[in-house]
DNA sequence: CGCGAAAATATTACTTTGAATATATTCCAA
DNA sequence: TTGGAATATATTCAAAGTAATATTTTCGCG
């Protein structure tokens, strides 16, 4: 990336901080479109869980935690919910009793198209501040980062092979 | 960065959705800072209004609530607990007797200061994974982002001037 | 001026979260 | 093979968050 370095020589420690820089990043980032996402009637976490489904995963309720960054209990809440609703649904697993598959019910899959459509004229719209090159640093460098700190490992692990019919 | 790009090709659309990738990276990254601090007594949210006024900073309530990316109400009740705990002190502005400035004691003062030397050490740790120039290359795009959202500019503004006293 | 709209913080009432725990199942070592 | 440790999910309940609203003060305009 090549834009000029700046000195944030401010005057808060966290100015500089790479905690407070990811986690401003991701708010300020995510402010509008969650914002659109209530305005239809969604929470930020029913969402999560959606998009981590779309367009076909199967993922157990740990792994979907994980992506979802919702913690169990929170997780197995929202999914009450969204089974009942009639977004997904749970498949227990053949091979391991205690696990729970989850999946899109083909209605759960049309309300994400679309809002996966509103995720990406969101995403457009933020990047279009950049350049291609830039844009492209900028989600290389997440992705580096997730890489480093031994994220998607655990996650793609979880993911169901063949298991749930 | 010169990190070479991958391609999760996986499955889920998650995998390369910049607000996915943002809030992921933020949450992996500071687990086990996080985990630390809950350890030594602290919220993430306790941390993080601390954070914000080390190592002088005098703030409006207001302001403070965006660098700590909490809503206006679960601040004011923080500040509460931590006024009473001895560790800031709320000062009336007379420019404007709607606003309230926060600032640390000595007390608090000193409390951040052990805990800004933790997160430094985490930071350390975490940044080891890269390069130097990698390293400086994360927090540019942190920066930009911040910077095309428009995020420090309406802050900076709050920042107290000569007011209070 | 004076009054209605806007702004900053506090308060309230309700909802959501999550740490701790329970339950069920699997794994593993003796 | 069996009993204890580990794992996956569900449940519970106290704590934390927040939308809506109240309160106080300032601003802008006729």
């Amino acid at each position: 990336m090549t834009v000029e370095p700046k000195k944030y020589a401010e005057g808060s420690f966290t100015d500089d901080y790479l905690l407070f820089l990811l986690a401003q990043a991701s708010a300020v980032a995510s402010e509008a479109f969650h914002a659109e996402l209530r305005n239809s009637g969604l929470r930020v976490s029913t969402w999560r869980i959606l998009a981590s489904l779309y367009p076909e995963e199967v993922l157990t309720v740990g792994a979907l935690a994980q992506t979802c960054l919702l913690k169990q209990p929170t997780l197995t809440r929202a999914l009450d919910r969204m089974e009942r609703d009639g977004l997904l649904k749970r498949v227990h697993s053949t091979k391991d009793r205690r696990s729970v598959f989850v999946k899109l019910t083909p209605q759960g899959h049309e309300l994400t198209q679309e809002k996966v459509h509103m995720a990406k004229s969101h995403e457009r719209r933020i990047l279009s501040g950049f350049t291609k090159p830039q844009a492209a640093e900028i989600k290389n460098v997440l992705h580096s980062l997730l890489d480093r700190l031994g994220h998607r490992k655990k996650l793609t692990e979880k993911r169901a092979e063949t298991d749930p019919l």
